[in-house]
DNA sequence: CCGATGTGTTTACTAAGCTAAACATTCTGA
DNA sequence: TCAGAATGTTTAGCTTAGTAAACACATCGG
């Protein structure tokens, strides 16, 4: 069981880049008490694994949701895939746990004019995509490319980058971040 | 945190009906533990509560499941009900976490000639529901009935009884079970 | 009326969680 | 090459989780 715990939070910890130390920091617990949970040489406490999990953040069934399901979750459902929508763009996500997970992929729609925004987004990992139907505006640190369908990308996250409809109908496309970047 | 934990373990180990002394024996720990955990005089290990819990039995994410949804969750989209299919039968059911929650609702629809199978159920509780479109033959002990659109029934689940689809078109309907059988 | 059995609570004790601090190791960058 | 800061690990201690057993209180049957 606690080894169960350990391997886990190591997981998401290294995961999301964060050492030992740094976690230990945010959530306000002692860096042993991370490096034994990890080793399977302690029973957290509930409180003390949700305090640590506080400071990913992560909710506590988020952690343990892969004890019946997400792990060995192979297929998902059309009506199943998470819809977020925000202004013109909508994200179709492929299972709910990411924190476990390498890849987020994700099923996006641009309405036309509709973006990421004015200020351009840099962050850890890798990310690509490749557009089903319309046309997008991809800027990467200092290069801009419009695509259409069929066309995709490739580029490092930590390099500055948004996105942009600029025609006028929608833009679908199938985007994939590594590791989840929200 | 604690005292959460403590409402929560109380909540759903009256709901079914055991004595903190019998879960205490089958789940094998100390009855004064749970006791404890409930009174918030103590944080259990995870461990600890996985025990405690694995004699519901119910896993840890369906017990913390609440915590960011669940308990206040009011409203579910058509697409949120989870789909359950069984040969030419499909349950969709309103929320997922069944455990805390004293009525499991849930669409229900039968293809032509599907039914529960041979032998009738039995099991705690009562159940009732509404036919919405299509035929539906219910047994309920030594009575059988088929009803239609708008029909309805109400019985103690104690009573052995099964459903099936007599006619040649889908059977819709919406049923509810108290307290939650699956 | 009073044992018998059910409930949840409190208590003394030991076993273990959690912390602060020291330790070991690796990787920088000057 | 070597100081410095990063990493994860170990250790001594104080605190607390968990147990067994006693306690207090209801309900029930004879």
């Amino acid at each position: 069981m606690d080894q169960e715990i350990g391997h886990r939070l190591k997981a998401i910890r290294t995961r999301l880049g964060l050492s030992q130390r740094h976690l230990a920091r945010v959530s306000g617990v002692a860096n042993a008490t991370i490096s034994q949970i990890e080793a399977a040489r302690l029973n957290p406490t509930v409180s003390m694994l949700k305090k640590v999990l506080d400071g990913i953040p992560m909710s506590l069934s988020e952690f343990f949701a892969d004890d019946f399901e997400a792990v060995d979750r192979i297929f998902f459902r059309a009506e199943e895939l998470t819809e977020i929508a925000d202004g013109g763009v909508s994200f179709r996500q492929v299972g709910a746990n990411l924190h476990n997970k390498a890849i987020q992929l994700i099923k996006e729609c641009y309405q036309p004019g509709a973006g990421t925004g004015r200020h351009a987004m840099t962050h850890e990992g890798e990310e690509c995509g490749i557009v089903l139907s319309g046309r997008l505006e991809v800027t990467v640190a200092d290069k801009t490319e419009v695509l259409r369908a069929g066309d995709a990308y490739y580029f490092r996250s930590d390099q500055p980058h948004l996105f942009r409809n600029p025609g006028n109908e929608p833009c679908e496309l199938i985007t994939a971040c590594s590791p989840p970047s929200f």
